[in-house]
DNA sequence: TAGTGGTCTAGACCACTAA
DNA sequence: TAGTGGTCTAGACCACTAA
């Protein structure tokens, strides 16, 4: 045996038979793919061998195991972040359906909402233009789609500017950050996200409760004042799975 | 042996000792990590376990195999990709440095430009609004940074609009397609950009030489003349190791 | 309780790299 | 040629799930 049919190890060759299976439609999301012991029986091949086959489809995001359960097809349901809501094209092109995002009959909730005083990281003693020992408000929280944890934000404030106002608090009220920032005089009207795709560290694994195979997208946003002045810069970090980010432009 | 210290698998831990080193800062990118052997002799495992630690650092993108070489510490040195060339708002903020992102002295070259007429695949018909048997020009092209490939792009346009003109061909001129859709009296006025983030496909592991754990992000841009009628929708793929994708607005 | 995925061993052979 | 990662075996024991 272990008699190679060409260069292509083995475990890749059934790994290729199941990813057939599943873009064929042969098998749709949330269908059991074949255990460890039929893999074994029906190549002849060892239990590990089996396992390797079965880990490619994992590690590629179109399979998740359930311990004592079996090896499932995953399904990718995202919905639609819209980068910023922007003042003008408002009435543009209607948001076509895309990957499959749908928002409708879902929930979103915030979670864990926390606010604290401290010293800025590097970066965002950077993105804030921030002098040596300038504090900030930091202020954290997590967003639920449909009960399961998808992001993770992390936003910074300089503190001379918010501290003792409603942006300290958990509550901002109605308008959130961005309205209390206006009511203070210091409205953004600048934007920019940067984005980036990697694999989750193993901390982000557990607080977005990823199942293996899916990567995260990580965005930094710096909101500008109309004097070019920064006054608030975020990061986030989102389960892939779970997220389509739109950008809209008008020139 | 194979005495577990906890509940942690013994492969796990080693990779933690593993990840601790490198994020440290005591393994610099670029620099090797114990080899099987070494882990075996370390550790008291047997190989198979040694492996699955060094694969799990592989997976999450921080290390990459040489074959018969060793195990290297990656680096991640990303360029910039503009969203798009906004009219408003061109002298805000200074692109400051955001992860290691870099383009002095890198080269990023077209390479592969294919120009062919054809049915249009569901998803470009419905972006462009097409009728049934709407025909489209399809323009392919991959993206070299420093000579790695790093992103594949799709352009679809309805034929009726741009067949016999210069966009059909290899060479566009200068200004590229969105210039010569000008010339034609349709300048896009209007883009949306739907980006997500997920494992590759077997394909485009080798079309974009990707190294193991490392997530792609997929762009789908569609392009709309002022009279809101779609002219272009593109699908890229891009390797998310070697981008960062930056959006700005002005409110 | 039977089946499933998860971990681990000890050994083997291979292709590839670098000296 | 020595060392390295890549593949595979045959067997073992475990925790977890579902009936």
């Amino acid at each position: 045996m272990a008699a190679p049919g060409k260069g292509e190890p083995r475990y890749l060759q059934i790994a290729v038979d199941l990813r057939a299976s599943i873009t064929s439609g042969e098998r749709g999301p949330g269908s059991r793919l074949p255990g460890e012991n039929d893999l074994m029986a029906t190549y002849q091949v060892a239990r590990e061998t089996a396992r390797k086959a079965l880990a490619q489809l994992i590690n590629e995001g179109i399979a998740t195991p359930r311990r004592g359960a079996g090896v499932y097809v995953r399904e990718f349901r995202p919905v639609i972040r819209d980068g910023i809501t922007r003042l003008s094209g408002e009435t543009w092109p209607e948001g076509k359906p895309i990957w499959g995002a749908e928002s409708e009959g879902r929930s979103l909730e915030v979670d864990r909402v926390q606010v604290s005083e401290g010293d800025p990281p590097p970066r965002a003693a950077v993105l804030l233009g921030l002098a040596d020992g300038e504090r900030v408000i930091v202020r954290d929280r997590r967003y639920l789609l449909d009960g399961k944890p998808v992001l993770i934000a992390r936003s910074y404030l300089p503190a001379s500017l918010v501290r003792g106002t409603q942006i300290a608090q958990s509550d901002t009220g109605p308008g959130g950050t961005y309205a209390r920032l206006a009511d203070l005089g210091h409205a953004p009207t600048h934007f920019r996200e940067d984005l980036r795709a990697r694999m989750p560290e193993p901390g982000e694994v557990s607080a977005l409760d990823l199942v293996p195979g899916t990567p995260v997208v990580e965005v930094i946003r710096t909101a500008y004042a109309s004097d070019a002045q920064p006054v608030e810069a975020s990061e986030m970090v989102a389960d892939a799975g779970a997220y389509v980010f739109r950008y809209d432009f008008t020139t």
